[in-house]
This record gives C-alpha cells, sequence and structure tokens, in this order.
DNA sequence: CTCGAGTCAAGAGCATTGTTCATTTTGTGA
DNA sequence: TCACAAAATGAACAATGCTCTTGACTCGAG
C-alpha cells in the first residue's frame, strides 16, 4: 500500500512521498491524542483533527481507513509506549542486579507510573476502545503482551532463583486451571510452571484492577492520592508469592 | 419537580400522571437497556429509543435531561442491581452460617457472576460513562458503596471473630496509608481498623482487576472460561488474609 | 361547568458527526 | 514534457444530540 510499485522499501533510501506520508499519519495521531486527552476517547472528532491540520476531513481517509482503526492504532502506540518503559525499567534493574523484592516492585510501581502520567491512554487501552473485543486487533494484543511479558519474565527469573515460592494450585479445579496455564505457556512459548502462570496472573489482575479503580475515580475520596495504598497492595502481592517485601 | 405543588408525594396516592410518567422513564430506560446490550454503551441512541416507544426524540427530554444524565441513571440501576444480589448473598450466607472463607467465597463469587451475567451493565459502570470523574452523580456513588459495605461488612465479621487475620500494615508508608484509611472509616462509619480495611481494598482491586480483564477479553485466550482462575485468585486473597481456603 | 396553569408531545430546525464519491490538483518517474 | 498515481477537495448522505415553538391534553380551583 504505501509504495506503489512491488519494490520493498525497507532497504532503500524511502521515497520523499513515503516520509511525508508517514509524518502526515504521525501528525494526526498526535493531534488525535491532543484532542482525546482533553475530550475524552469517544468525544474525538476526525472531522476536528482534519480542520486542525488544515485539511479536509475526506482527506483523512487516505491515511486511516475509519476512525475506529485511528482508534486502534492509538492504542498500539499506548500499549507499545508502556512496554517500552516496562522493559527499560526491567534492564535497570537487571543491570542493577535487584534481588526479587524490589525488582517486582520497581516494575510494577513503572507500570502503575506510567497510567497515572497517561490516563487518556490507559483508559484507552483497557476501556472497550470498540464494541466487539475478541476480533482486535493482532498487533494490539502483541503489544499489550509485550508489557505483561516484562511480569512473566520477572516471575521466571525468581522462581528460577528460588527467591519466589509461589503456593501451589490447591483449589479444587486446580487441574483444569494447570491445565490452561499449560497451554498459555506452550503457545507462548513462556517455559513456566503452572504456578508461576497462575501467580504473574495474581500479580497482573491486581496491578490493573488497583489502577483501573483509581484512575476511573472509583476509590473513596479519602485514600487519594493513592500512592501508599498501591504500594501496601503490591507489598500484599509479594508476600503472597512468597517473598519478604522490604527486606 | 415530579410534584406540582408542595405535597410531599409518599404518604399520598400518587397522581395519574406521575404513575405514567413513572412508566415512561422505566420504559425508557428498559428500551435504553435492550440497545446498549446489543450495540454498546456510547452506540446508544436517544432517537432509536424514541423511535421504538412511538415517540419524537424531543419529547424524550421531558424525562431525561440528556443523554448523560440517562446513562447516569442507568449506572445507579446497575450499581443497585450489583448491591441487591450481594445483599442477598450476605444475607444467606448469614442465615446458613457460613463460616468466613466460605461466606468470603460466595461473596466474591456473586460478584463476578453478576458481573459475567451482566457485562454490559458491568462495562457501562466502570468503564468511564463520562468525561469528568470527580463530580459524579451523588446517587451512583451511593449505590455503588452500598455494594462495597457488603465486603467490609464481611471483613468486619471476620476480623470480629478472629477468622481473619490480615497482615499489619508493614510498609514504609503505612502511617500515612493507616490515616487515610482510618478518615475513610470515619466518614462512613465503618468503625473498622485500618488493617481492615487495607484488606477490604486488597478484595476489592483483586475482585474488580480480574472481572475487568475478563471482561473486556484482556486475558490470554487459553484461560477462558475464567471460572478456575477467577476461584483460585479468590483462593490467594483468602490466604493473604490469614484464612486457610476450602478448610 | 369553566377556565387556566401545568404537562406532554410533535415537528421543524441547528450544528455536528462519520463516511463516500466524483473531481481536481499536485508531485514524480520516465 | 508528459502521463500516471497519489493526494486533496468539496459536495453529499445519513445519522446524531439537542432546542424551540406550537398546539393539544389533564385536572383541579373557582
Amino acid at each position: 500500500m504505501l509504495c506503489h510499485n512491488g519494490v520493498i522499501a525497507s532497504d532503500v533510501i524511502p521515497r520523499r512521498r513515503d516520509r511525508v506520508r508517514i509524518e502526515t499519519r504521525a501528525e494526526i495521531k498526535r493531534l488525535a491524542w491532543t484532542q482525546i486527552a482533553q475530550e475524552g476517547a469517544d468525544a474525538l472528532s476526525l472531522r476536528a483533527v482534519a480542520r486542525e491540520m488544515g485539511m479536509t476531513s475526506s482527506a483523512l481517509y487516505r491515511y486511516f481507513e475509519s476512525k475506529e482503526q485511528l482508534l486502534d492504532a492509538l492504542a498500539v502506540e499506548a500499549f507499545g509506549s508502556l512496554a517500552d518503559t516496562l522493559e527499560e525499567v526491567e534492564r535497570r534493574a537487571h543491570d542493577d542486579e535487584l534481588e526479587a523484592g524490589p525488582r517486582f516492585m520497581a516494575i510494577t510501581c513503572a507500570y502503575r507510573q506510567w497510567a497515572v502520567e497517561h490516563p487518556t491512554e490507559y483508559r484507552l487501552m483497557f476501556g472497550v476502545p470498540v464494541a466487539d473485543l475478541d476480533d482486535r486487533n493482532e498487533a494490539t494484543k502483541a503489544e499489550m503482551y509485550r508489557g505483561v511479558a516484562v511480569l512473566t519474565r520477572c516471575m521466571a527469573v525468581g522462581v528460577a532463583e528460588g527467591s519466589i515460592q509461589p503456593a501451589p494450585l490447591a483449589i479444587a479445579q486446580a487441574e483444569r486451571l494447570a491445565g490452561r496455564l499449560q497451554m498459555w505457556s506452550d503457545r507462548d512459548d513462556l517455559h513456566l510452571p503452572a504456578e508461576a502462570l497462575a501467580a504473574c496472573m495474581f500479580t497482573w489482575t491486581q496491578l490493573h484492577g488497583a489502577i483501573s479503580l483509581e484512575l476511573f475515580s472509583h476509590l473513596p475520596t479519602p485514600v487519594y492520592p493513592a500512592d501508599d495504598l498501591f504500594e501496601y497492595l503490591m507489598g500484599e502481592v509479594l508476600r503472597a508469592l512468597g517473598v519478604h517485601p522490604r527486606l
């Protein structure tokens, strides 16, 4: 689509046309973000974006097939940004040779930090952009699991070195759950025991629940700002994982 | 507004006018629900509702000031429905003299059950219906905390009888957090120690995070259906609260 | 019984939206 | 220079939320 002929653009100097094309796409997304930040995701108006660019609204459709597709692209960007910061934190934690507890804390706090600094993005990512959820963009899922992968790796390292010792699956339905987690592990080549994956889910759901309630102003007002609450919650998760927080 | 004169309507036979008024309001809400269930919350069209009622769209504005206000009313209804079922479960658990663990499980599973059976409602409740979140309808908040109150009472009873023993707040910022939780307890006359309220938040965030990720199809596909995962998560929460699940 | 205040609904209308389509302009490679 | 493809236009369609005016209806007080 980008190149009108069959030449692959990657190993050749990008033509000027393609450059400005990418740039316009970026500008559209940029303006869309600022508009979303002010009025919320579903108040985004393609016409307003076009207006602000000095374009006609119909011209936008050369760059994005529909409003929904634009929102999808924005969601991919947002998930990507979150994943980038998490990976960066992971790298630094590795360089600094942090122990399991502090490493876990660094990652989860960075997760929340990003969400607090990008509330609009977070809402777009996790607040149903579209009606049909199951057939979301594959790119969206990929970027999303790039972020979750940092969590699973954190678990993997901790379990491997013995600093994290998740409790065995002890509920009545443990068999079925273990099977499902195993399927997940196989599909994504995670090479993690079911216990570790379960612990990862435990962390993620706690993480997301806390952040989501905080961002959507559902927490009782006295607990705001919620930094302390969040740190406590993550400490509890650590305890449940058999790690003593703040050792 | 409902009564044109100063008479309080509660201790007098409701006038016919008021009856049909309430009924129309109810019908509007009913139709709005079915429409939301099909197409999602932001695809709700007042005109379509009016059309289906054989009315003009402008007539609707005699019953709801705006689309936003209608959505607010729906959210109140939804929160109320959730709170009702939770209170019902609480009552049954009390009658059956359940122990702390099973009682906790009954309540949290009922919470999820409701969410799974009313996904559209749940999205409307927790998925930012409006832009400004801080000045939400007071009625909305009230109905919402009526549901949360079931959780806090569950904690209160458990702590009182010693079956729930939440760990002391041990993080560095414990002082501040405890103060905030105390403020919350005072404001709502909960008469609960900070530890119990912290445990309650731990439960609620976990609960909401798990349900929200499940409903919004963010969990990795192999773990669906997520009943087993949810039960495991709640079991872990119980463990963290010092209660042995499935005792 | 009558009349007037209060209520309800209709219908036209405004500003706005997403999206399409035929047309024109513009840039670029040969 | 020229032809062709990409880019941008402007008009149009169908739909939305919401307002305003205008005409009916209800119902209780005089």
